[in-house]
DNA sequence: GGGTACATGTAATCAGTTACATGATTTA
DNA sequence: TAAATCATGTAACTGATTACATGTACCC
């Protein structure tokens, strides 16, 4: 029985980011996320090390290191990649989104916290939310953001806005 | 330099959910898990059986086995839990939420794929969290669900029409 | 020329995931 | 009484996280 290698989301996330940008490094990735995807859903760089050298193994990345200085590795994609990257994209998904917020965990269990202690996280998680929401509306402001990321940053520019009025309520109404 | 052992959001669930009903075995934690906050953040059975038993290991939790038939083991916050939960609860957290929905990674490397393509994507994502949102309406109905815990579905709740309007918006503007 | 921040990786550990296994109940 | 489902775990693997380590460029 073959193994088969199994592509996780940190995969088309390189697979995707390469795309973007036609070749890039690792560093390269990193940036991108941290200031792109990464608000949503995050990625250790250390992954974005890891992750390339092993798509390249499976012929989905083609590799090139530099022979002087540093030693930078860039990647770009193959042919086999971009197949298996818009195959992924094209394909719906019945994953349900995970919305891992610690917040919502300490709220989950409030019963073992006093009112004013609750409260304090209500006031605390909607001031975070404020100023990620204030993040994204400066990020909204430049003018050449490829459609498909704007539409991703709307997302989050729901989700912030319905955040900040519901930890409003919560800390009102304890 | 003594090793801290530093607990986990499962570990903190796990006390929170043994605190929750006095005591509890690593199946009623998978059946809560499932019913609630599992909805939002998904944990794997199998982590609901090691991590009671690292926590009994850390004094936080005692535990007791079964001699007869299934040897079943049953947890119970010590006071050295219940002090480490009731603290974390009470203390705001600075991690951001982190949304991660493959379909939001998708578009977000919309580029790749045919805009019908993408429709239907976005179609698929509308009808599955207009399913998710029925489930917690569903839920919603019970009338006796602890403050906190109705008030963490609410969240689900808002979070799941938001995310109806965000992909019709979206299939529809493609 | 010393400090600081940026850039580029590797290593070790640990948590999360998947798969396997089997006992106990219910139901057809 | 056989099949299906519920209940209770363990094992193996691999991906994610944290920590370590060092090179390079800039600036004070």
């Amino acid at each position: 029985m073959t193994k088969r290698p199994t592509l996780t989301p940190t995969s088309y996330l390189v697979l995707g980011l390469v795309a973007r940008q036609g070749e890039c490094t690792s560093y390269d990735m990193k940036v991108m996320v941290s200031q792109s995807i990464g608000y949503f859903w995050t990625f250790p760089h250390s992954q974005l090390y890891a992750e390339p050298a092993r798509l390249a193994e499976l012929g989905l990345l083609s590799e090139e290191q530099e022979t002087t200085g540093r030693k930078r590795r860039t990647y770009r994609l193959t042919d086999a990649g971009r197949d298996a990257l818009c195959d992924w994209v094209a394909e719906p998904t019945d994953e349900p989104t995970e919305i891992r917020d610690l917040a919502v965990l300490k709220l989950f269990f409030g019963r073992m916290a006093e009112p004013q202690q609750l409260r304090d996280l209500a006031e605390h998680a909607a001031a975070a939310h404020r100023r990620r929401l204030a993040d994204y509306e400066a990020i909204a402001e430049f003018p050449d953001i490829e459609k498909h990321e704007r539409a991703t940053l709307e997302m989050g520019l729901n989700f912030e806005r319905v955040a900040i009025s519901y930890w409003e309520k919560v800390a009102a109404g304890l």
